[in-house]
DNA sequence: CAAGTATATGTCCGATCCGACATAATCGCA
DNA sequence: TGCGATTATGTCGGATCGGACATATACTTG
């Protein structure tokens, strides 16, 4: 967001800042969103890697397009364990998950 | 286990080998329960590093003493979400959850 | 061994999760 | 723009999870 957009909706009474701010997140919330957000979005890197579509990826894992789709999207009704087990079921490894967790933004 | 105690069991009709065998966890699955328990460890660790009690650390996260010891179990009935959410409110990083996850046995 | 403390195990029930379906929104391309 | 393919969103019922309690087992210290 560039700093005059910034400036004008602050200007109308609105707060801009990142997820943690506006949802008044704990630092341990903060950094569960954001590690639920890395796998997420590996999860993705890895199925268009593949060059499949979200339908016959959740197939492939006895799930469906709309959960896969929540999944890729960090959905507030996905668990890690979810997003840890599709990723070893599409192939990634321990090793893998492990430094995305670490490493990712 | 010894191999006598080996043989005898298989003799009786037992097959003797490791978790992954005896429970016919596919690659993935055992994969997954090596991730929950390495998580589970680094949690036993980290509450005896700082020197508290299961019951003193459950209260502290707003759990019961039955469940922590669940956790550091990596008892069935928790979830690796439980896991890393405890695991951050001790202090734990998501570097630290990271690295145990790719790299504990 | 006894008593006190710490950890483990089993169960219950309210809360959350997940696959499924329906449908909406978006994308790719002629 | 229009149409088929893909992705996103909302909802529901059954399945799983998690805090709590009771109680058992294991450790510690006298």
């Amino acid at each position: 967001m560039d700093q005059n957009k910034k400036d004008r909706l602050e200007r109308a009474g609105w707060r801009v800042g990142n997820a943690e701010d506006f949802l008044e997140l704990t630092p341990e919330e903060a950094a569960f969103v954001e590690l639920k957000l890395a796998l997420a979005h590996f999860l993705r890197d890895v199925r268009v890697q593949q060059g499949w579509t979200q339908a016959q990826t959740a197939k492939r894992l006895g799930s469906s397009q709309s959960r896969f789709a929540k999944m890729e999207a960090a959905d507030a009704s996905v668990s890690v364990d979810l997003l840890v087990k599709s990723l070893l079921g599409l192939g990634a490894t321990r090793e893998q998950v492990g430094e995305v967790i670490a490493r990712a933004a």
